[in-house]
DNA sequence: TCTGGGGTCCTAGGACCC
DNA sequence: TCTGGGGTCCTAGGACCC
């Protein structure tokens, strides 16, 4: 299982690991800390803490989990479920500031390289001999600086390193390489991989392929017809647990900016929705202006209900005249079907992308 | 009154050009 | 009248992640 747990059992030689270090239930984490009393109790994160609203949970506490509650559930389920649980709206300035606290941590250990992913989890490359030391250390420096808790996963490639991280939960250390991945993840369902979700492990499974040892044992050309030229050899890679063994601490650009409302009750009159699509517009412009770079192109998303999406979008010439992307977006609104109660409107901008940041280095995908 | 909000990337199919 | 391929660009839709 461990290769190492016995200490002094390998050489002294350095290698290359990756670590995935993620916060155990970071954003419930975070509340607990500015309200101790909470501590011990079901606390669940999510819209507004309204439960009668459209909203979905964003994390519940450990103690929440129990009684089945997950995030992505509609928080009115999830109060169901939990007559007494504590719940709270979410507070994104708050767990910023916190995650911006961690990650520091995380560049200022020795050799680190850093890879972010999201508010509560990042891969950290490092040359070391002993992975699990370096982990430890890493968890105790996280700890006294933030009072958070975090899980780290060690693997011989990102993907490795990712799925091994559920396995050290809660604040553990758990390694995955090519020596015991088969053993560790064989006999599990492919939904289990990181990028596989429900609808892929369903067409995997009427290709035959239910485990992740199946998947691993598949040719990836045969993949090709059912998910195409990338996907279908990417799906088997992902099986085997391969992929790129790097960390990439290339900074981050985003590609684009969106806002999306669902509104708690369906808009109707076209007077309600066109204000609402100039709403989306002026937030959606100060995120970009915020960054200073101009816009090439505009998506719109309207969801009708009760849950038909359609999205209209079209390339513009490029602007930086917020008086511009206001009427191409009002042009994209004119596509909106009349007489359809609205659910949720969207508005993405997307901009120009520098030369050298052409591949992903993207939490998901590419190059995976 | 089931299903948020902010992202990324891939694929299919049509339009258009040579 | 019937009819190739290849390439690129664009839009719409889908899937997944945190």
């Amino acid at each position: 299982m461990v290769r190492n747990a016995c200490p002094g059992q390998t050489g002294a030689v350095s290698e290359p690991w990756v670590l995935h270090v993620d916060l155990d239930q970071f954003i419930a984490a975070v509340e607990v800390l500015r309200r101790p009393e909470l501590a011990g109790k079901a606390v669940i994160v999510g819209g507004r803490g309204d439960p009668t609203e459209r909203a979905v949970v964003s994390t519940a506490s450990y103690e929440a989990r129990k009684f089945g509650v997950g995030s992505g559930m509609p928080l009115r389920i999830a109060a169901r479920k939990v007559p007494d649980a504590v719940i709270l709206p979410v507070d994104a300035d708050t767990y910023l500031a916190a995650s911006e606290k961690v990650m520091s941590v995380l560049h200022s250990q020795p050799g680190a390289t850093v890879q972010v992913l999201g508010w509560d989890e990042a891969f950290v490359g490092v040359l070391t001999e002993n992975p699990e030391a370096y982990a430890r250390r890493l968890q105790q420096a996280v700890l006294e600086e933030t009072m958070l808790h975090c899980s780290v996963g060690i693997g011989d490639t990102l993907v490795r390193a990712k799925v091994a991280t559920r396995f050290g939960k809660p604040a553990g250390v758990f390694r995955l390489t090519n020596a015991n991945w088969l053993e560790v993840m064989g006999s599990r369902p492919t939904i289990e991989l990181w990028g596989v979700g429900t609808k892929v492990s369903r067409r995997l499974a009427t290709l035959g392929i239910r485990t992740v040892a199946q998947l691993a044992a598949s040719n990836p050309d045969d993949l090709v017809p059912e998910f195409g030229p990338k996907m279908g050899p990417w799906y088997a890679q992902l099986g085997r647990g391969d992929g790129a063994r790097t960390v990439d601490d290339t900074p981050w650009v985003a590609r684009g900016h969106s806002r999306e409302t669902t509104f708690q009750r369906d808009l109707t009159e076209s007077g309600q929705i066109h204000d609402a699509v100039r709403e989306l517009a002026a937030q959606v412009l100060e995120d970009v202006a915020a960054e200073g770079r101009p816009v090439i192109g505009l998506t719109l998303k309207v969801r009708y209900a009760p849950f038909l999406t359609k999205t209209y979008g079209r390339k513009i010439p490029q602007t930086s005249d917020p008086a511009e992307v206001l009427a191409r977006t009002l042009d994209l609104a004119a596509k909106i079907e009349p007489d359809r109660p609205v659910r949720l409107l969207g508005l993405r901008a997307e901009m120009p992308m520098p030369e050298d940041s052409r591949q992903g280095h993207t939490p998901t995908r590419s190059g995976w």
